[in-house]
DNA sequence: TAGTTAGTTAGGTAATCATCTAAATACAGT
DNA sequence: ACTGTATTTAGATGATTACCTAACTAACTA
């Protein structure tokens, strides 16, 4: 199973990512004004996050572009499903 | 957000004791038996486990079985399902 | 091409984590 | 009470993690 999946969803401030991500696309420097993280911290968790699969990132000229990336939760999803029932 | 459990689930032997006691209960020295760990780290996970809720202990006689609780994964469950849509 | 903005990489640090061995506690049987 | 079995607690260690500042790279603008 994805350990990467897991790890990177093992901390608060990737999951507030996350979160944001849901509502809509973000660049880097969107993501590092609303948390009160310097902007390295943050491109270290982008990066957690996209080695993990959570996150994918687009070039748009000078910006990057972060969008969540759902499809590697499904195998988390059904672990906890079949470990429920 | 329950941090406790995300974190508790963020290892891999942690989980595997889970699917373990998905089965059924077992007593802490059985647990430490299937993995090529010592029993000191084991009870450590188990610890882990049992402070986010994911696990019960009942003392019978000179063991102690230890039982999953799925209870605590519903709010896991409900965030990852509210993020994949 | 010089300056500005966006973001990452490099390097360092303090805290947390997973693991071990040794010692302690708890119970059961003789 | 003594011995053995089950498990935890204590204390130590090496690895990983989250964070920082400083320096770098890339792209836009004048």
């Amino acid at each position: 199973m994805s350990n990467d999946v897991f790890k990177a969803l093992a901390d608060p401030t990737r999951r507030e990512i996350l979160d944001r991500l849901k509502e809509k696309d973000l660049t880097a420097g969107e993501i590092a004004d609303y948390f009160s993280i310097s902007k390295p911290s943050i491109s270290h968790h982008l990066t957690i996050l996209k080695t993990a699969g959570l996150i994918t990132q687009e070039k748009k000229g000078q910006f990057i572009y972060y969008s969540l990336n759902t499809t590697v939760l499904q195998d988390i999803y059904s672990w906890i499903l079949k470990l429920k029932q």
